[in-house]
DNA sequence: TTTAGCACTCGACTTTAATGAGTGCTAACG
DNA sequence: CGTTAGCACTCATTAAAGTCGAGTGCTAAA
């Protein structure tokens, strides 16, 4: 479809975009090394280039910008990877040798340094319940009628939320419900926790527990999914940085707006795909991001899909890092949360 | 001090600077119902009051602009207390009947309201630790040499870490510790812990526990304060709304750069006092915020205080609005936490 | 003590002109 | 036939000059 001209050209031109955001003009293009041609050449190829819809002019006598099937072109077939900078590595390697026990810390800290590396915003999604285990449940009393359920699963995280205890309950009634809850709950994949419970659990507790079916109302309480993922951010300022967004801020405060809203970010995740995924400008889910694009990569520990990682930038970010940087932490990302 | 005539007039200037963001002048103060003198003689009343360091003029020929010293004495001496709108009661009204049992939740949910209700960033800060009480300690082990330390309090918040246990410890070890430790633990208030801890628990597990020692490392992670307070946030990108801030975009990074740093938000709110406090300008802790104000008040519940609740904006901020809403807040709080 | 009048200041805004990067097109070149 | 030099034209950006008006300080009169 395109010639190996024309791939270099528009490779070149992207590139440069990407560094100046200014629309870049065919004289700029043939001094570069590589192309050993003249200005108006450039110009003729630019031209087929727009006509074909990989590049666009803001007004007449301007340089031209990537459009986004530019840009998709460009991630999908001539984005060149490169190695991590000496920074890069030493930065990651000062993350993976901290040993962090909580998963909580681990996710701040990977954000944090994400953000930092490729200063863009990064937003991190935690606790995919995909082959997440129940490991134990407890009921703590903690007033009257009040109690807080705990449940703590295999990764080691502890979901509490407080339940009301039905009145005038006998003492013992909510200590078997908890054996049945153990015995029967225990090492159960939360995907299938519902079912578990309206089935087995339900039996189980008709035969044991006196008042099983007021008790039976709080369980389905509990384990109603409220959960949005947990959201973990940093640099969320660095959208202030970008010079696209600076001329019109009420598009930032629209960005910003979506950070302290979860379940705006989940909706926004919510197409990811297993790996890692390029969303380019309008490909996003939300419309206040059609002029971003978002890099996604869904991480793992011991093969076990946990959440997602996403660098929000402008449409012009630097794919070719990002994308370079979530390899690294995809693939090396047990070691983190296992301390090396 | 000052005469009645100079702080009504002082007064109306800073109320009409809060509304206009633009240096008042005397023509538009004379203009005024209550007061009944003409611009000239405001003008000098003016000048007395900027030689007393009241008001700041931006240059020459402008008017005038409250100085800190200015908006200090209007907050202790001239500000008038109004009744909260219709609309503000029903929003408040609508948060209190709706009976959230998790406190995080409401936390959210406070800050979400009062972002909302006054259009300035609020930052809520839960879990004061004063007078909570430990309700129950337990270990479930989750890998090999793993478990998930589990802490209840009476005010139905759990904390959770995972720490790693000694090597080859024998079974019943584990158990034996944590039954001292509820045992000598349970109701203490968590300000007296560290001592208890040190005392009373490590006698008794010499006593009754294998290998204490190690045992008791483990327990000094766990109770070290690497606490930072729970940090909700709502409303950030008000500050972009503020005219002020947006000519100087770099500020306002700044600014929400505290957001994200948990640590700055605890220095920040480090020298809150009980009740309702106003930091105009350089009054605040951190440079960043030195043209903005921040209004703390204290929560409680059951007469135990709770956390904070922040409400920033700029120093030409509308301080009888937010103190007539925190003071609501502040009173009625209790009303949200236990569902009317 | 208050007020009207007046000259003066100075930021904000508008207008105009100059600049220059970039294009498209045409004609010549190898 | 692809490539390139030349040239007229476009148009955003920047700078300079000029206008406007809100506001002040001071003086003199009520």
């Amino acid at each position: 479809m395109l010639t190996d001209r024309q791939r270099l050209i528009l490779s070149a031109i992207i590139n440069d975009y990407i560094d100046s955001n200014e629309p870049v003009g065919s004289r700029s293009i043939s001094k570069h090394e590589k192309i050993g041609l003249s200005a108006a050449t450039i110009r003729n190829e630019m031209s087929d280039l727009e006509a074909m819809g990989f590049l666009e002019q803001p007004h007449t006598s301007a340089g031209r910008i990537p459009s986004q099937k530019g840009y998709r072109y460009f991630v999908d077939h001539l984005i060149e990877r490169g190695r991590l900078s000496s920074h890069e590595l030493n930065v990651l390697h000062s993350l993976f040798s901290q040993k962090i026990d909580e998963t909580e810390k681990v996710m701040q800290q990977v954000a944090f340094m994400m953000s930092h590396l490729t200063n863009y915003t990064t937003i991190a999604l935690g606790g995919e319940i995909k082959n997440t285990t129940i490991k134990h449940i407890q009921f703590v009393p903690i007033q009257d009628n009040k109690a807080v359920a705990i449940i703590v699963t295999n990764t080691g995280h502890v979901e509490n939320k407080i339940v009301t205890i039905p009145p005038q309950l006998p003492i013992g009634e909510l200590e078997k419900m908890v054996n049945v809850l153990n015995h029967k709950l225990k090492d159960t994949p939360l995907t299938q926790l519902k079912e578990k419970l309206m089935q087995e659990v339900r039996m189980e507790m008709a035969k044991h527990v006196a008042r099983y079916e007021e008790l039976f109302i709080v369980l389905q309480q509990l384990f109603t999914p409220d959960q949005d993922h947990k959201v973990y951010l940093s640099g969320t300022t660095n959208m202030l940085d970008q010079p696209e967004f600076t001329k019109d801020l009420t598009q930032v405060k629209k960005i910003m707006n979506i950070f302290e809203d979860n379940q705006a970010v989940t909706r926004l995740f919510s197409s990811v795909n297993h790996g890692i995924q390029v969303h380019i400008g309008e490909e996003n889910k939300l419309t206040e991001i059609n002029n971003c694009s978002l890099i996604t990569a869904t991480y793992a520990i011991d093969d076990e899909t946990m959440g997602v990682i996403g660098i929000l930038g402008p449409t012009r970010m630097n794919y070719g890092k990002v994308l370079n940087l979530l390899d690294y932490i995809s693939n090396d990302f047990q070691k983190v949360i296992k301390g090396h």
